[in-house]
DNA sequence: TGTATATTCAACCATATGGTTAAATGTTAT
DNA sequence: ATAACATTTAACCATATGGTTGAATATACA
């Protein structure tokens, strides 16, 4: 079974962590397969396949089987979901960096 | 002694909890005590000031010491962070659902 | 000065997380 | 049929997380 729903909560947690991210980052640019996947990291690759089921299961990734392998690419729907959470605060942070911006002009005279 | 560096590892997984997201949420429509933080939640004042000092620790919120109260505001950096983080993979669900679009009218023809 | 109010700290507990190694599974090649 | 390869599962361990309660601290008020 597998969890459908977008939760940020998964989402989130998934990105906490610094080598998801660069397994992430490295999946955006080429499609790869575990043990690939694996390489750069000096944990086993047990370790590597719960990350995966981690960022699987957040819809970060999608894993496809082919053969005695399975290739690995990103899946932008949960990110998107995450940009969308955090766009909401968007114009806000925009007002303030104004807010900012026109001190410091002022500063300048 | 406080954390400086914006770390995107702090920043996501205070966004991983809903308590923490929702505190956020309700400290960006208007500054609140941390008495009044806590009130909606079932759970201890003393838990909760754990959850702002993580908060804080990720440099989402701000806390101004009032007399024997202090209030909190959000504090936009590092969600600007995480948002610019997640930015450089716009442009790929962009082209992705732009691909989704295309196929899809082409169904309705 | 003593007491009430606001918040944090300390000690503790249960569960989650991120790692390990060894065995199990599924697929391809000999 | 068997061996090699790719990956997952199981059992385990140490540390982190999110909660609790009770005591401590700091400020305001009577």
């Amino acid at each position: 079974m597998v969890e459908y729903t977008l939760s940020l909560d998964s989402i989130f947690s998934s990105l906490a962590d610094p080598i998801r991210r660069d397994i992430l980052k490295r999946v955006t640019e080429r499609e790869l397969n575990i043990s690939d996947i694996a390489m750069p990291y000096p944990i086993s690759l047990a370790a590597i396949s719960k990350h995966l089921k981690i960022l699987e299961r957040a819809q970060l990734i999608i894993k496809r089987k082919q053969g005695k392998e399975q290739f690995v690419t990103i899946s932008p729907v949960a990110l998107k979901h995450a940009g969308d959470y955090i766009d909401q605060y968007a114009s806000l942070w925009d007002e303030r960096f104004d807010r900012l911006e026109s001190l410091l002009k002022k500063g300048e005279k």
